[in-house]
This record gives C-alpha cells, structure tokens and sequence, in this order.
RNA sequence: UCCUCGCUAGCUCAACGGCAGAGCGGGCGGCUGUUAACCGCUAGGUUCGAGGUUCAAAUCCUCGGCGAGGAGCCA
C-alpha cells in the first residue's frame, strides 16, 4: 500500500493509501472517533468505524493523546465536511500502527497562545496550522527569490558573515573574539562585497541570515534575519526598478500558484495579492513629502497627527510609511532620499547634491520598507571625500576604493528583507511567525 | 535608550478591598458525522517576587523581576 504525501491526496481518491504522521486533534463520538492527522505536507481527517477495527485498536483511539505519532492506512473518499489542509478529502481507518503514545500534557492548546508562551514553545508552535502554512509559504518565497535570480543572469556568490567592521558605519554590530585579530563582527549586510563580485561576475546576490545588534523593539525587527541582496553591474537607478518590480511580482505570482490552500487557511485577501504585477508606482521623496504634508493637514485626530509630522530632510517613520503605501494598492517605488539620511556610498543626483539615488520599495498595508537599494557611488574620489566626511576609517576600505580605479561603472542593488516580504505575503501581523526561530532583543530560546 | 501596558490553574481569561472562579486542555463515563463537537463526573493554585497600608490584599502603595506594544534605527 502507497505511503503518500497529505498534500498529494486528491490522486488517490477511492484507493487505500498509508500516512505516517501525528495526531493533531481528535474528537470521538460513541462508536466514531474522528483524528485530524498531520505529516508535515498538510492535515487530513482519518475516520474510525468501531466496528471496521478490532476492540483494543479502536479504544486505543478514543484515548490517543494529542501529538501521537501514528501509522494509518484506509481508503481515501472525497467528502465535503472534512476539515483539512487541503481540506475536503478523508481517510477511512483500516489499520493503525501506534509509534509512540505521546504523554498526556503537551502543552500547546489548539487555540490563539499568548506571546510570550507560544514563543518559549516554538519548537511545539511550529507543529500548529498557522505557523506550519506561514513556513510553507517561508521556504517557497526564497525557492521563487533563488528561480528568479538564477534564471535572468545573477550568479550566486555568497558574502562573509565574519566581517571586519561595519559595512555602512551606521547600525550597531555583534561583535565576537577573532584570535589574535581583535573582535570580528557578524555582517549586516553583504553589499560592499557584492560590488566587487559583480566587476567579476557582471550580476550577483548574495543571500542569507544579517544581523543587527540595534535595541529595536517593534513587529517588524529581528536581530537575526534573512536578506537577499541583487548587485548589477551597468544599471542605474530606472533599470534597478524595473528589476526589483519583476523580482517581486514573480515571487508573489509563485507563491500563489504553489501555495494556495496556505494562504487561504490564513485567511489571507488572494484578491489584493493578484494584483501585484507591473508596473508599481514610482514617487519620489518630494512628491511623496507634499502627500505626506497633505496626509498631516487632513488628519484630525491629535495623537495620529503627531505621528505623521513630517518635514523635509527626514527619513519616514512607521507611521509615514503606512499612511503613504495605503494610498497605493500595490508596492510603490520612492526615490531620491536627501542625502544626509541614507548610506555614505550612494550615488548624488546630478544637478541636487542634496538628493541621492537611493530607492525603497514599500509594502501595501501597512508593512513598510521591504527592499532598500540604490545607485551606487562610481567616482573614487568623491566616494573619498564621503569616507572622511562619514569620519569612517579610510584604509578599511582601501578594497573598497579600488573597485572605483580599476574599471568603475555606474552600478546598482537592492537588498529584500525575507521576514517582512513574508510577513506582508501572509498578511500577518509580526515578522517573528514569519521565521522558525526567531531571534529579538529578549529572546534567544529555543 | 524612552513612553505605555501586562503577569491569577498546563493554556486563555474572570474576580478589582470581603470564601480564588469559568472555558479549553488532562482523567473517568456517554453518544455513528465531528468541525474550538456536545453531555455528566473529576483532579488541578506560592494570584511573578520582596516589603508596606488595612480587621481583611489577587485587588491599594513602594521597590525589584520577566514579558509585550510603540518610538528611535533599520530590511
């Protein structure tokens, strides 16, 4: 008899077929006992007959405890009031192998768990629809990020995690003992290396865990995530667009063609997603300042309207960001941040030094900054001249410089935080559900 | 770092100065279509900790601990 996958189940309506699996939930009605059963690939209704099993079998089921592993086989009906993922298939039991009993105080009740809880269980959490279906859809957004880049010319050379100091000057770093060589520090980001790769490799991406050492404390922070970040040789700003809008409409695009019956148990509105195809809004940081001026004047409300003060010069905050993206149905480009706000490495404006070619894609509702990129600075000696103005260490970046002697080209990239493109796709409100463990300011167990 | 809030049964919460409770989960029993099943019975407590006010504190006050939400910073 065919071991099959929960997920595959629709083939083998009318045939018997064996899962191996856990027991997630049970309720058991006289001579009926119904088992919602997990195997990792989805959820299906196994239904016990008293009378199609052997006395001790049976009455064994009416007491399983939640989580027991089990073997079950029977044949497979269609049946509409079956609960599942996919839901609307169920398996009649013939058989049962107990593979362990579980013991009777798992901890995890079937219902909404309070924060601090679900996160000292995580490694229970995981095990419940919602965090299961929110980590299928995890691993084929990087399965889409990876098909995406691989087949349109970036080759994937990964970056140094083990840094020697920070790339930006900016963000506050993990600092580690190195031997002999004073402290190392975890990377926040692969780009500087990126830039040399791609006067070798025309197109790369590097991709994995950044870590930021920052005490921020909001739904959208993690001290450890996921980050991929394209660099391209020979592309300005316009052509860096053009990109990150393909990019993210295939990821969305595959995510709804593989990942379905996930996103549906959460509930999420597929309408509002179908609608992520190009072209995305592209405004820029003066346009998207008189909105943001406009937005101000019209709020009522005293304390929303001390959040959106706005004024030239400054970086957006969370709330400036959720009210400008919710004017948008779709992810929305601004470009051209002042200069004083963003990275030392970015390319000035011609004509408005006070303007550079920096560009962040912003989430629809409510989810803010996904993608942070630019233009990057070509001249070497203007790229010089913001080193010492950054009071940055110049011989650290003497590596760095000679990218700008020895064939500079006008040259651009972008980085996707993974959890928050994650967070948004799933429509869930913290970006902690959206990787397995997550790391914050509090909180490094399990 | 700052502001705000929370901590009571395994879990989610109620009791808000006067006997510490419910639902879920656990155990036992009943029921042939359950969807967080339902019905009956049952076990389960250092009310985060220390100190204080009071005849009386889960409840009020002080200090401490732990956590969350938000700001700043960022993806």
């Amino acid at each position: 008899m065919a071991i099959i996958k929960i997920e595959d189940i629709s083939k083998y309506v009318g045939e018997e077929v064996t899962v191996q699996g856990w027991a997630y939930n049970r309720t058991d009605k006289g001579k009926l006992v119904f088992l919602l059963l997990r195997d990792g690939s989805g959820f299906v209704q196994c239904v016990a007959f008293k009378g199609d099993l052997d006395e001790t079998t049976f009455d064994q089921l009416t007491r399983l405890p939640q989580e027991s592993s089990v073997i079950i086989s029977g044949p497979v009906r269609e049946d509409k009031r079956a609960p599942g993922i996919p839901g609307g298939y169920e398996i009649g039991v013939k058989k049962v192998e107990f593979v362990q009993l579980a013991a009777e105080n798992y901890p995890m009740a079937l219902k909404e768990q309070g924060v601090d809880f679900a996160l000292d269980h995580r490694h229970l959490w995981i095990r419940m629809q919602s965090q299961w279906a929110i980590l299928r859809v995890r691993a084929t957004v990087i399965a889409a990020i990876r098909e995406w880049l691989d087949t349109n010319g970036f080759l994937n050379v990964d970056t140094p995690i083990l840094t020697p100091a920070a790339c930006e000057g900016t963000s506050t770093l993990f600092a580690t003992e190195y031997f002999d060589e004073g402290f190392a520090y975890l990377s926040q980001s692969g780009q500087l290396y990126n830039e040399a790769d791609i006067m070798a490799f025309g197109r790369v991406y590097c991709f994995g865990p950044t870590f930021r050492a920052e005490k921020s404390k909001t739904r959208r922070h993690l001290t450890e995530f996921w980050m991929v970040e394209p660099e391209v040789a020979f592309c300005d700003l316009d052509g860096l667009m053009e990109i990150e809008e393909q990019f993210v409409t295939h990821i969305v695009q595959r995510v709804l063609r593989d990942r379905m019956p996930e996103l549906k148990f959460l509930g999420r509105d597929i309408a509002r997603l179908e609608k992520i195809i190009p072209p995305f809004p592209r405004i820029s940081y003066d346009e998207a300042a008189k909105k943001l001026q406009e937005l101000y004047e019209a709020e009522t409300a005293p304390e929303k309207k001390a959040l959106l003060k706005f004024d030239w010069g400054i970086d957006f905050g969370a709330p400036h960001e959720t009210a400008l993206t919710n004017l948008y149905e779709k992810p929305v480009f601004v470009y051209g941040y002042p200069t004083a706000v963003k990275a030392f490495y970015m390319e000035p404006w011609p004509g408005r030094p006070e303007v550079c070619k920096s560009v962040d894609l912003l989430a629809p509702e409510g989810y803010g900054e996904i993608i942070g990129g630019s233009e990057r600075m070509s001249s070497h000696d203007l790229l010089l001249q913001r080193i010492h103005e950054h009071n940055l260490p110049e011989e650290a970046f003497t590596w760095y410089l000679d990218l700008r002697k020895f064939g500079s080209v006008p040259h651009s990239g972008f980085g996707m935080g993974v959890e928050r493109t994650v967070a948004w796709i799933c429509g869930i409100e913290h970006i902690r559900e959206a990787i397995p463990y997550p790391r914050t300011i509090k909180r490094v167990y399990p």
